[in-house]
DNA sequence: CTGAAAGCGCTTACAG
DNA sequence: CTGAAAGCGCTTACAG
């Protein structure tokens, strides 16, 4: 391995001067900058990444805890994570949570002993205050996809409500006014502020959600085909069921057709996500666009500038909207 | 933040113990042990990592370089390093690599200056002699799902071969003789190793495998509507076609159902990987299974066993199975 | 603009 | 069994 020391010596200069030049900072005449330089490509130098973090104290590494990696809505988080830390010469390091708080708390402590402050949590399981406690102590965490107000400008969230609307009012817009719902709970409570935009959109016009047509579980695919299940042994009246995400939806619409009931023309489904699996079904899933890739760039590069004292603290708060992608599985009743 | 020293102090004993203890190395006094412990305990202390990782010259880090991870194949081979590496209290970095040569090269370097010895590389674009050439430098490389005789040591891999026997004999058990492929050109010569157990199959009954219909392109879904497009535009003859992966396998099959080809009943499709998807189309895919997850761990296990110096050397050849996985996507003739 | 020196928080021979 | 000291490879005031 080759050190800082050792193209010093072949540069005839300082050490400090190597590493003035190695990071752009302080002044450096223009003729041992370039010579410098020439010295540290011809040896391929590349600066030791754990000295430079224990003596500058910061790391060049964001730590992402996500539920689990192997799930599609995961895996394209940290996707646009990677892509953006790749960017700004970062690295990525990654913790499955499988939502577990203990090891989502195990996670973050373990990134912090390595003095990385640069981190962004995906959570159901941390508690609204847990979490402020954890920004109040780590400048450059960041909550990804779930709001919580005392915390707002470190918060990089959908807009759930409006998602509820949004799907409501295209089922509304097509005739649907008996809405099932197949939702999963979690902490972040995105279950709840999604069935308000639904209510919003359906009192609009002077109807009202049924309650009992809210169906709950854990699960993907699997919760999916359990709900339709229920659903159908149901005394329930419902034209469309709208899902917690596309993997449910596509449990459910599989489910629904192995029993002979056909999609769309006796049941309406729409997911949410808008994961690839969307285009593989059939009927293709209609759902709603979560644009977790950009909202993951955005955070990764908040979490960033926020460590990063020279870049200006951003004090907005950080919302994405949620769009409507229309596909095969939502009927049109008039 | 606290420091070992602080431990120390307040331990009343030198920092060198503390380090002994930390490290459950040298011998210490069973009294002096439980004492340090118990202040670490108290003071909540956790090392720095970087210290560490700079004196000792060796970081508790896995650096896994794959294509994409946002790729259920990909995120499900993280997923499986994640799993290990948490069990054994390491970390992971993930670099995508976009099948780019330079980013294959710039991501293990740049683990490299971190002094991290740990690396996975699943690679399609360097080439075997620099793979070897990599392996040779850096004693906890390790190449996943690939075979390079010269580091055999150092692969993890798939049966491919045997992977392409199975599937041509399942079809033939069914009835089929005519099999169209649809591969995927690699680096990795994966498609080329199935083609030949494919072969030996057809062989072994007196058959042949036709040339031309292999059809090759780059993609996934969309590659597989496109090769499904081709062939149904062709004058070929196949009851069946073998798929590189479920991707290009679920593209097909939507494409050729579209066209009101009936899947299996009027042509038949046999994937690759076992992904999630495989149960979400309709028909479902009937694949051939790829322990992804398990040789993930594997190669996790084995690249950390490789730099430990205390664990002996595994000298073995770690080649993996494939097993064929029956769902609806494949006719029976006869 | 440039260099000498101290320090980041650990580990690890070396003594005892 | 335990401690003092040097060293890991950088960065960063501090002088000049």
């Amino acid at each position: 391995m080759i050190t800082l020391d050792d193209v010093a010596q072949k540069a005839g200069v300082s050490a400090s001067t190597v590493s003035r030049v190695l990071n752009n900072t302080g002044r450096v005449s223009d003729k041992v900058r370039e010579h410098v330089k020439n010295v540290i490509e011809a040896m391929g130098y590349q600066p030791n990444s754990n000295a430079r973090a224990l003596a500058s104290k910061r790391t060049e590494v964001v730590g992402l805890v996500t539920p689990n990696i192997s799930l599609s809505f995961n895996s394209v988080l940290a996707s646009g994570v990677s892509e953006l830390v790749q960017q700004r010469n970062y690295k990525m390091l990654v913790t499955n949570s499988y939502n577990d708080k203990r090891n989502e708390i195990n996670a973050i402590n373990s990134f912090r002993a390595q003095g990385l402050e640069n981190i962004l949590v995906h959570s159901h399981a941390l508690s609204d205050r847990e979490l402020v406690a954890l920004a109040t102590d780590i400048k450059g965490l960041v909550v990804i996809n779930r709001f919580i107000k005392k915390i707002a400008h470190r918060c990089v969230w959908l807009d759930n409500v409006e998602a509820g609307k949004v799907a409501a009012e295209y089922c509304l817009n097509r005739g649907h006014t008996k809405i099932a719902m197949m939702m999963h709970k979690h902490q972040s409570n995105d279950d709840k502020r999604r069935i308000e935009g639904i209510t919003l959109a359906l009192n609009e016009k002077g109807l009202s959600v049924n309650p009992d047509a809210i169906l709950y579980g854990k699960g993907g695919e699997d919760l999916g085909r359990k709900l339709a299940k229920q659903l159908i042994e149901s005394e329930l009246e419902y034209t469309t069921v709208i899902a917690y995400n596309d993997l449910i939806a596509a449990g459910a619409l599989n489910e629904f057709q192995d029993q002979g009931i056909r999609v769309p023309e006796d049941v309406s489904i729409i997911g949410f996500d808008n994961l690839f699996i969307c285009t593989l079904t059939r009927p293709s899933l209609t759902t709603i666009h979560h644009p977790i890739c950009e909202m993951a760039k955005y955070a990764a590069n908040l979490s960033i500038n926020l460590v990063d004292a020279e870049t200006e603290t951003n004090k907005d708060t950080h919302l994405f909207l949620p769009t409507l992608v229309e596909r095969d599985s939502v009927y049109a009743i008039q």
